[in-house]
DNA sequence: ATTACTAGTTGCCGAGTAA
DNA sequence: TTTACTCGGCAACTAGTAA
């Protein structure tokens, strides 16, 4: 999403939440500090990518800010909390570490990915998962990750081999060392094993030993 | 704030909450899809607007979000707290309505304040202000204004008169309408008068005569 | 390696105006 | 009235490159 379009749909937000007179363009643009013709090209590309729904009234027109574009503030709304009030955890599951066969390096070190997790979630990651085993008292809490944000990582083919896509979400490490579980939408282990990520090796800064505990925050 | 500005500096919250790696403008542009002369570019003006402060390590430099720029964000921040989580008070004053001069009416009709309350707080007010005597109980609590924010309304000279500058907070009266106490800055009531400014005629809204207590909620 | 200047291009903004 | 198209101008972007 272009950057002014989601300062504008930021701004309507203000506008709209006082639906109780209709809009028109000249109205909506004395307010947001633009001319009338930026203001509908706005609108119609807000339309376009359906972030607002329209309708016409007798003077103006309505403007309801749709699911799809409150899904856009959510977003801003959620990475400015944790930037503000520090991340909070929402969920925190337990497990026990343990070796896997390496398996996990290989693919996160595809550079394709790597590319990704660089840009997406903002390090280099060390080349290694901490693999996790689920207690049985936390797996069936696993379905709760359902209602929390995560990053997607795209798939990709490499000649004959394809990568699939993944799902990151940003936990807090025994409330200490930031990470993210990568989930991939179709994994090598069972639904009772995360994987984790790092920018730096968490077994050295964690000391952790298989067998070990671990307490997994998921944070908003 | 130039709107792009405002962007690159929320998305550069995201990026910069993980100090742990210095960043570099290469860095920082790919996650936020420009190119490495925009970052720099943008750097330069957030640095000059005293908004970030930058300093240089062995590869790359150190961003931090300073004061004014976190104010920039937590503005950001508490507007989509009131969109997303509707509209919360965080202070409650109560006091008696009682019947001015008009005066209220005479200065808010000045066509000049009128297009800022239109442009600034989103609606055309109802010509007339209530006025609202705070109950000794609660007029110590007026000071805790001060650190509930406001839309500032600039003053201005219309021939010999001069007309002056004012502070508005949103309110929601008796938990019901919206509308906001105007501050002037130089008031002709003392420090426990409100007055109070709506789309609405708020005394036939409310139903509201001279006597009767009304409690005036502070919005973040 | 890094940041940032210069030059040229892209594309957003807004005046005029049609619908 | 209102919204939205055309088009000229300029602001912001990126490529190349210096420091």
């Amino acid at each position: 999403m272009k950057p002014w379009l989601l300062i504008t749909l930021y701004r309507l937000a203000e506008v709209t939440s006082r639906p109780s007179e209709p809009h028109t363009t000249v109205n909506i643009a004395s307010r947001l500090g633009f001319s009338q013709q930026t203001v509908s090209r706005h609108l119609i590309e807000l339309e376009n990518q359906g972030m607002i729904k329209r309708e016409k009234a007798t003077r103006g027109e309505t403007v309801r800010i749709t699911e799809k574009g409150m899904n856009e503030l959510n977003k801003m709304y959620h990475t400015l909390h944790r930037v503000i009030e520090g991340p909070k955890t929402e969920l925190t599951l337990e497990g026990e570490v343990f070796s896997g066969l390496g398996e996990g390096a290989y693919y996160v070190s595809q550079p394709i990915y790597m590319r990704q997790f660089q840009e997406k979630l903002g390090f280099t990651p060390f080349p290694g998962t901490l693999n996790v085993r689920l207690s049985k008292k936390h797996l069936k809490d696993r379905s709760l990750l359902e209602s929390i944000g995560y990053i997607e990582i795209e798939g990709f083919k490499n000649g004959a081999r394809s990568f699939g896509a993944g799902r990151c979400y940003r936990v807090l490490i025994n409330e200490e060392v930031e990470a993210f579980v990568v989930a991939a939408l179709r994994s090598h282990y069972g639904e009772d094993v995360l994987e984790i990520l790092a920018p730096v090796n968490l077994r050295e800064r964690l000391n952790l030993r298989d067998g070990d505990t671990v307490r997994i925050g998921f944070v908003r």
